[in-house]
DNA sequence: TATTGTTATACTCTATAACTATA
DNA sequence: TATAGTTATAGAGTATAACAATA
């Protein structure tokens, strides 16, 4: 069995995740739900709401700000009239594109300053993470 | 030069990380700010909001609601009567522990259902973010 | 009756501007 | 005058409870 690894580490990471993309000024919950529409496509608010883990009427105030600044568009669902589809504008895409570009630069940045050893140990991680996190969603 | 890492794995890792520790019903803010006190010891209130990254009216009252909830105390600073000094409860460092043992014990399980090599992989990386972090806290 | 979403209300978290007390 | 902290105000982000519309 291994050494119970330090995670403090981790609280550091996050508050940096955060600091590195600030385009459109958007804050963590609004950057998380309109980047899952961007690579999920289209989807119903509760479904989102269940995605990113908060409430449904959380997700109707998150889309409510998101649709006043133009970043999404709501339309009725088809078949059922009680639904509400969310979908990214082009604003939106954009600013999603943006954010990404802004953080890949900066983690780079970053990176580059690191041994060559390191740099390896964090790109190798990254996928035991992808794994870690799924482990996590197969058993709620 | 090394392919860009995909970084959206970074974003599901901070949602796990966030929801491993739930006592005391702690936010994260307040939670991060009480961790600083045990692993750092009592300090100024703007000392505090710097290291978290957060504005001195802000921390103001953060402080506060910890403060209500019996976690932290605050003291007048020796030597210059303006000062205030926060430090912890033991309730407060109680809260911590108790925090720290179930991510811990969370963060271990899920390890344990990864490969061997996956658990090396991540358990090998997280000196390396820690010296990414420090570079970072480098060049403000 | 059950599901989808919204509205109402409250609390945490954060910022900027204006203020108080001390140095 | 400059520094340490608080108060005032506003907005994001989240929850639960109560409601409306549709199935």
């Amino acid at each position: 069995m291994q050494v119970a690894p330090d995670l403090r580490v981790l609280d550091e990471l996050m508050r940096l995740m955060r600091q590195l993309a600030t385009a459109g000024d958007l804050g963590p919950a609004a950057a998380m739900a309109l980047t899952r529409l961007v690579r999920e496509g289209p989807q119903r608010l509760t479904e989102l709401a269940t995605g990113e883990g908060i409430s449904q009427p959380g997700m109707t105030q998150l889309v409510s700000r998101l649709e006043r600044d133009g970043l999404v568009r709501r339309t009725t669902a088809t078949g059922d009239r009680r639904g509400v589809v969310v979908e990214v504008t082009a604003a939106g895409a954009d600013v999603v594109a943006q954010r990404r570009a802004q953080r890949d630069r900066a983690f780079h940045d970053l990176l580059a300053r690191l041994d060559p050893a390191d740099q390896t140990a964090i790109a190798d991680a990254l996928p035991a993470l992808a794994r870690l996190v799924a482990a996590r969603a197969a058993t709620p």
